[in-house]
DNA sequence: TTATTTTTCGACTAGTAATTCGAAAAAAAT
DNA sequence: ATTTTTTTCGAATTACTAGTCGAAAAATAA
């Protein structure tokens, strides 16, 4: 039997320790996000990690999903203006910009995180790389259909 | 005694293995970039490395001072020209776009290993950072005083 | 050929960090 | 109040990896 509280509690927690990771990333740089200072910047036993996540990586990952699911949603309403890509396109990069200066360090990790990290085969399919695929691709038609109807000058579409 | 050939020689096993260090990056990503995986990967030992290079670090601070500077130098004769910023400017990130197309795996190194290596204070002074710099504020002066003559539109320049 | 120098490398060391264990505290259920 | 379940965590274990050591193979010089 577990509540609904409880249930709530838990994601709380497990907030708490994405937080703490999050500022550890800040403070020390990916390279030093160890587990340890996790646990000592989120105000839990190291142990007490495992509890709630399998793994570092899986902190990690999960990151990276809410992150990237968060972009996505957020540029996701504009973008399907097909009439005027050039408008579109701006504006899309004008709410991703917005959200980077919201929370830069939260970007700065959505940005390093994929590359810095020795990404397991597992998270191939994972939910961030998709969010993450879906907005690239988006861009680049945009990009293209921009190019068409000659509101941007001809270009290479495929460097994004 | 040591003869130019030897000379040449030693420059060259250091190639390969700064060859195998950059295949390494890019099947296993910077993380797993060990000095085991660059050993196998270059045909030497591990031991070796250590005949060639002083540390890890070495290895990867001697990436970056070459692409570095292959990249200045190749942008460096036509950024003098002052009088048509924005061509300037353009062709400046056209010759960059085409080295990165050369050869997206040594970039996409040069792009990232900044950001996720831990790099110890000694490099801070060290080539390729000076290129990296020389480079960015080039290209921001330029774009300053392209919106200046009103050959582009005002906007941000920090925000490269 | 013999001596010397250069190059190679497997095995070891040492340090760090991820993960597990086992027990116990805290909370919830009965 | 007692039992059961959930949560916590310090200590121990395991895994990994940068860097070292010492000997030996290979190349060069004498």
């Amino acid at each position: 039997m577990i509540s609904e509280r409880q249930i709530k509690e838990r994601e709380n927690r497990k907030e708490q320790i994405l937080k703490g990771a999050l500022l550890v990333f800040k403070q020390k740089g990916i390279e030093k996000s160890t587990m340890d200072e996790i646990a000592k910047q989120s105000d839990f036993g190291k142990a007490s990690l495992y509890y709630y996540f399998s793994s570092k990586e899986e902190i990690f990952i999960e990151l990276l999903d809410r992150g990237w699911k968060m972009i996505w949603e957020s540029i996701e309403p504009v973008i399907h203006d097909r009439d005027h890509p050039k408008d579109t396109f701006i504006s899309s990069l004008n709410i991703i910009g917005g959200l980077v200066r919201g929370d830069r360090v939260l970007f700065e990790f959505l940005f390093t995180a994929p590359k810095a990290l020795p990404l397991s085969d597992e998270d191939k399919k994972s939910d961030w790389k998709n969010y993450q695929n879906k907005m690239y691709s988006v861009l680049q038609s945009l990009l293209e259909d921009g190019i068409e109807k000659k509101e941007f000058p001809k270009m290479r579409t495929d460097l994004l």
